[in-house]
DNA sequence: TTGAAAGCGCTAACAA
DNA sequence: TTGTTAGCGCTTTCAA
């Protein structure tokens, strides 16, 4: 049995097929009550539901949108992303096309000339960590970039404010009462890393730290390299060593975890960390659990998505929306331990908790 | 300026709309050469590009796919899942909607009748972990279902060979010599679970060993349910203790680490591990690497599109293909420790390691 | 309050 | 080898 079409059910319920048009679009303010009933009875009988396709050649709307991004596979964040774009666009009855082009140029511009070709009502560009990128040809105009910028200009964009996140993130430390705080960063992902760190300093500033180039150390983001780097800052001299670290994600900062219960440290007695990301399954899971700042994927998703269908009309063509990123506070950050006079006298602290590690079996 | 029509380049190229249609669609065989090259020319000249939507229209053809999913947002399986899809989407030219349900009725509902709508060409159903769902109503035929099955059958499906997988699992145990291996199950989601402990038993069976009920524990699918199932074991007699665990997943292996760290247990060493799921960004980072068994989401995904799309010529209507689960051989699985006889020995042992840990500063 | 008819942009049957 | 034309299923103008 073939797809209904409308003059199924103009014929079934005895009326025009602009009739049922005028009805199943709720233009009814023309139609008689009778008639309006007669023709919803028929639909119903008959199964028909308009083709969008049909009315998309017709009104030149599709109701559809494109979502191109660069990596979804291998990224944890692109979930939330996605699903605050879907939920804005199902807000507003359309559906989206999502494309991965997983950083392949030539799939890029295959994907950008098929939703072009499909004529969807609007596009978003999203890339799965804060950067800045190059627009690739073709993109029509009012395309919004998600968690990343254009290099030049031209499209508006929303992504974290990883500065304020950054600063937010060493308040939360120097709230605790800490003054050796380090900065454990990447060079892996320039724009958040710069960010971060410049939001570090500000606080540093404002709370009348001195900077020591010591307490910046960099790693690769995973817990390996996390791990790395802050060996490097647990083996400075007693009185230099940081009291607490602000590292540049959360993988990193399982690397710190491990780091610090090789020497013994326990967290946050001896040592206070906040991570960034706030990612599933990692953060929270950690022991204790890891203060963090959330990246607002959820809301940039959403927030891109209802630009782009034109709900939320913001400001400049070109401008740049930055989400706050908010503290995520669970049990990692504590006030700095004592101060200790001698070297020694935490080696020696350690070895006299090491009985309590076995008792709790 | 709007968007060029098929008449425009016809215009252009001075032919006929004919004449541009074939030679846009390579039903070259009866076009001249040179009438090719013009047509081409004036299209690119005029920046022609076919609408799909008139194109599907006419062909009712939409070259799109539907990918209905209960939960993208907070699962880290989705990516390859969708990567697998999207794939082997793109290599038929066809281009997919995602709607993410989060598991609500209602959403779904409007999503098949959404898609539905849409004339996609084909739809994918998906779960994002093993499991048995009432396929909702409206679903074409010919939908296949991903990383679940159908209740009452009548589509294609393909789930992971859980039976296998787990078998797969503790065999790898059993050739490191191990006799106590304990299933340390859950019971959030019983299907996978109920497969696996299938493989559990099988595997014990064909190495004649006796199954000890003491060793299948159950906690719920977190690394803390599973550091609470794993101090059960722990907590067992020296001699009835398991010297190797299978772990119902990685996430609840993560909480075996714990558990055995906390009562200075070295991993391969005094407890061998296997996980399941090989899940990105916690089985690798483990400390040691975790071995596990990956579930072949990408691969999944690619299967279930490429039958959706009719590539694969796949038997029976409703037949559920099972795909083989790897094991990912890493650092958590050992030879058993050499047998104990008093069981304060190993109290004894742990005490001796703890000046190891202590030098690696 | 309702209907006839044009046309969205394309493909394909048929004609030349 | 190429062109004319009907029609895919709908919306919308205009007329009744």
């Amino acid at each position: 049995m073939a797809r209904p079409r409308i003059s199924d059910v103009a014929a079934a319920a005895g009326v025009s097929v602009t009739t049922v048009s005028l009805v199943m679009n709720d233009v009814e303010s023309r139609i008689s009550a009778d008639t309006r009933l007669r023709v919803r009875e028929a639909a119903r009988a008959v199964g028909y539901a308009p083709s969008s396709v049909a009315r998309g050649l017709r009104t030149q709307q599709t109701r559809t949108v494109g979502l191109i991004s660069d990596q979804i596979a291998t990224t944890p964040f692109a979930g939330r992303m996605l699903a605050g774009a879907q939920d804005a666009a199902r807000a507003q009855g359309h559906l989206v096309f999502l494309v991965d082009t997983g950083g392949d140029d030539q799939i890029e511009r295959d994907a950008i000339a098929a939703l072009t070709a499909q004529q969807v009502d609007a596009m978003i560009y999203a890339s799965m960590w804060h950067r800045i990128v190059d627009a690739p040809a073709g993109l029509p105009a009012g395309t919004v970039f998600l968690d990343c910028r254009p290099a030049d200009g031209g499209f508006r964009s929303v992504v974290p404010d990883d500065r304020v996140g950054g600063a937010a993130a060493v308040r939360e430390l120097v709230a605790a009462g800490h003054r050796r705080i380090a900065y454990l960063d990447t060079t892996d992902t320039p724009i958040a890393s710069a960010l971060r760190h410049e939001g570090y300093l500000s606080v540093l500033a404002e709370a009348g730290i001195p900077v020591d180039p010591a307490l910046h150390v960099t790693g690769d983001t995973s817990a390996q390299g996390g791990r790395s780097a802050a060996e490097r800052l647990l083996d400075l001299p007693e009185d230099q060593r940081p009291t607490a670290i602000f590292c540049f994600n959360d993988r990193m900062a399982v690397g710190v975890y491990t780091a610090a219960h090789h020497r013994g440290l326990e967290i946050p007695r001896d040592l206070s960390i906040v991570g960034y990301d706030d990612q599933q399954l990692i953060a929270a899971e950690q022991d204790p659990p890891l203060t963090t700042v959330a990246l607002p994927h959820y809301e940039m998703g959403r927030w891109a998505m209802e630009v782009a269908l034109g709900v939320r009309a913001e400001g400049a063509e070109d401008a740049t929306h930055l989400m706050e990123c908010p503290v995520i506070r669970r049990d990692s950050v504590g006030p700095p331990p004592a101060q200790v006079a001698k070297p020694n006298r935490r080696r020696a602290s350690h070895t006299e908790r090491l009985p309590e590690a076995a008792i709790d079996r």
